[in-house]
DNA sequence: AAGACCACCTTCTGATCCCA
DNA sequence: TGGGATCAGAAGGTGGTCTT
């Protein structure tokens, strides 16, 4: 199922020879309790790590071992390889390896590794263009004329729409689509999608609901299928290369570049399409538990990285958005004229309110009869009111300063992901606020 | 030309430990 | 006592070359 194997190779390593043997029983003993790629990785680790090594005559005292590991320059991996190489060494009894020293080596933490880092920085998805772009690829190339072209149209319409990986889509099975009439007579399909890297389930498979476009797509697929290569194939892969093997996973990838080329756009990949799903879903405020889900996850900790990168994007957009000049016009619109302080002849109508825990009393008037009590949420809400006319030197940038420790407050604290949507609010009024104080910024600057 | 293979790199998982 | 951190392992991605 595997497209990579190993490339061990012994005459890479130029270490003497009880180091050498060692290691080479290390990684037998590797290769047949873990998988080739663990094995291959370990081997590869440790011969780029050799002149390390080699600088410490063998045996290694214990001083050795750690100026060895402290020598390692992409730290955390090679320590864990060669300590756990040590152990199963000293475990065998080799010469020169001690039980003292392995146990002095597991007393020492490993460097921490940096997961996710990037996952959090991540906000390259497809803009709403680009989405109908590659959305209308999707539907100009759904040829089902001949079977491979077919074939690529309808995985990567797959990857798109249940956000899977490349794996899953080649596992699918001519019988994995099931039909289900409901009583009015209408249908609706779901696909038997494999499960991947979640050891702890007893079934392989899980449903996914699919729409009735692809349900649709993946009929014509099978039946082509069957016309090219009998009826037996129904039981058999659904996604075959011209030898009749399933495919591989590179194949759904090119099939993915190659959509994306059709609509003109940077070429993609399903990890891509599975992040612009997930972020996708993110920005409209579903909560992380959900995402998780439909990602196939097992913990929320990978989805709680879209939710939290979702503010990031909405103030990347906030300094794309502003420099646009038709945004600019209708961002005015949104509230009404800017106004002196000294202009607001009656003090019962200048706003007052607290955001977060600060007291804000000098951000404008309200355009409202003094008697009359506004049905929203001052201060909160008067960014984006016709009725309220802000302050040229009003406080605008401590309404800011304070929104922004909310949502701070908000991501720190917030165990429940489902409060996300508060989040984006808060990030929607602080975009806004930033436009009336550039705005103010711009009336200061044009009148001198 | 399609797809297999390769080296190197990045991302994600499940089990277990740890601690407020 | 349940969520976060850690650990060891396994999956995906890139940009090539080789094979059929």
């Amino acid at each position: 199922m595997h497209e990579r194997y190993c490339s061990i190779d012994w005459r890479k390593c130029r270490l003497e020879h009880r180091v050498k043997d060692a290691m080479r029983r290390f990684i037998w003993y590797r290769l047949s309790a873990n998988s080739p790629l663990t094995a291959d990785g370990n081997f590869k680790l440790l011969m780029s790590n050799q002149d390390v090594l080699e600088r410490h005559p063998f045996p290694w005292s214990a001083e050795a071992c750690l100026a060895i590991l402290g020598g390692f320059q992409a730290k955390r991996d090679i320590f864990l390889v060669f300590r756990v190489f040590y152990r199963w060494a000293s475990l065998k009894k080799i010469a020169g390896f001690t039980r003292e020293i392995s146990s002095f080596l597991d007393d020492i933490a490993a460097p921490e590794a940096e997961s996710y880092k990037s996952v959090k920085l991540r906000n390259s998805v497809f803009t709403a263009a680009e989405e109908s772009l590659f959305v209308a690829a999707l539907e100009n190339t759904a040829d089902d004329s001949s079977y491979f072209a077919f074939r690529d149209n309808v995985m990567v319409h797959l990857n798109w729409e249940l956000g899977l990986r490349t794996e899953q889509v080649a596992g699918v099975d001519g019988n994995h689509l099931v039909e289900v009439v409901g009583p009015n007579g209408v249908s609706y399909f779901h696909l038997k999608i494999i499960r991947l890297k979640q050891r702890s389930y007893k079934s392989s498979y899980r449903n996914r609901v699919v729409s009735e476009v692809l349900a649709k797509k993946l009929k014509n697929l099978i039946a082509l299928r069957v016309k090219n290569f009998g009826a037996e194939v129904e039981e058999l892969p659904l996604f075959v290369d011209s030898g009749n093997r399933r495919v591989s996973g590179e194949l759904i990838r090119n099939a993915i570049v190659w959509m994306c080329q059709q609509a003109k756009l940077s070429p993609g990949t399903s990890t891509f399409l599975r992040h612009n799903m997930a972020q996708k879903l993110a920005d409209q405020g579903t909560p992380g538990d959900l995402i998780s889900d439909m990602l196939d996850h097992t913990t929320k900790i990978a989805a709680r990285y879209y939710v939290q990168a979702t503010p990031a994007i909405a103030k990347i957009k906030a300094r794309a958005l502003g420099k646009n000049a038709t945004y600019k016009e209708l961002m005015s619109l949104m509230t009404g004229a800017l106004v002196h302080r000294h202009d607001a002849t009656d003090s019962a109508t200048i706003v007052r309110g607290v955001v977060a825990t600060r007291y804000i009393g000098n951000i404008g008037v309200c355009g409202l009869d003094v008697d009359t009590a506004c049905s929203k949420n001052p201060i909160y809400s008067c960014y984006t009111c016709r009725k309220f006319q802000p302050f040229i030197n009003g406080e605008h940038d401590n309404v800011i300063a304070a929104l922004r420790s909310e949502v701070q407050l908000m991501l720190d604290q917030s165990l429940d992901l489902g409060e996300n949507k508060v989040v984006l609010q808060l990030e929607k009024t602080i975009e806004h606020a930033s436009d009336i104080l550039e705005r103010c910024k711009a009336h200061i600057e044009g009148s001198h």
